[in-house]
DNA sequence: TCAAAATAGTGATGTAGATCACATTCGCTC
DNA sequence: GAGCGAATGTGATCTACATCACTATTTTGA
């Protein structure tokens, strides 16, 4: 099977051989899920994280108030978990759904570990990703912190754009965290 | 010099004989600085990263609209930059203020790779280090997504017992993303 | 050591967005 | 393609917190 835009995404940290691509791909699994079927439930063991090669996905959880809220959306070339529970070998607090037919690679706690003990680019691979995600979440925490709803609305639209047409606006609401009837009264 | 406690960090994550943590060492210098001087000033480039020995820091920026924001408060045993422009070596958004007179080791990111490069444990170090550091941001982006205002007060109150007593209430206030007002109506 | 500045508390009023209630339209399933 | 539940839009009202205005206290530095 051809994964050029894996090793395309690996590329943006390091360089890889075709032999040492290969060498990585035997490490990942392959899944296909179809639209509303769930990756990850809230409660269940997290042994995965995920790296999507195509379709839509959400994480997000419901709070004690019985709110929704959406924690991230994953699309190509996107790498999706629930981090706090996969990290810490514990159980899901949020749910993980498919918002479209979508494929994944999927890589096990325990292979994640040997293949950076194995290779060590692949090491410093998931140390500069994690860097960029950090700072990725860090300028999503701003935006709450700085701007109203309308204001990160427009964000939302800038990185994403296109979303708005493939995801439910109570999604989209629940992502910018206002209600659905606000999120109506910006369009 | 004795970094007794700055070995039992690193050893938090890996396992160090003294001769690799004494190596290890040598990638560091040593500051002091005095309370209400800054580490960092926003549009410098940021060429390093921090650990802290004793004392207390925050990085913060002040918005368009001339509003300040607090993201992150460092005491003994954290790290602190500015991740973002540390990263993509460029210039910093957030200035880093001593509040107490403190004492830090600098990593360089030259010496931060180098070393990465040198001893594989330390990139493992880095590595688990950001996933733990990305967990522990998206908690906090959580409670902006679920609390009101009262409740992040007292989950900041929990996490670091005794720092309103280290710190003006102004400060708190903008950590918690409430104006100093608000936040002296909750005491 | 003393004046100026920064910090902190509190009342009155304004406002973004929540909540509730209901109408309309869309998209499945049989 | 009829029928039913989910998704969406919109008005009326409510509320947590912001803003403004003023006073009291503490810190600082000349």
């Amino acid at each position: 099977m051809n994964e050029a835009s894996f090793q395309h995404h690996l590329e943006k940290y390091i360089s890889l051989t075709e032999q040492e691509f290969d060498f990585i791909r035997t490490y990942f699994t392959h899944k296909k899920l179809k639209r509303s079927e769930y990756l990850i439930q809230s409660d269940q063991l997290v042994n995965h994280t995920y790296w999507v090669k195509s379709g839509l996905l959400v994480s997000g959880f419901t709070d004690s108030k019985g709110k929704e809220h959406i924690i991230q959306f994953a699309i190509e070339n996107c790498w999706i978990t629930d981090q706090q529970a996969f990290y810490n070998r514990s159980k899901a607090t949020f749910n993980i759904l498919c918002l479209e037919d979508s494929e994944v690679l999927c890589l096990s706690y325990q292979k994640r570990e040997k293949l950076c003990a194995d290779v060590y680019k692949m090491n410093t691979f998931f140390r500069k990703k994690a860097n960029d995600s950090f700072v990725k979440q860090q300028r999503r925490l701003l935006t709450y912190m700085t701007s109203e709803a309308k204001e990160r609305y427009n964000l939302l639209m800038q990185e994403y754009p296109g979303l708005v047409q493939r995801v439910p606006k109570k999604i989209l609401a629940a992502y910018m965290g206002v209600t659905r009837e606000t999120l109506s009264r910006f369009r």
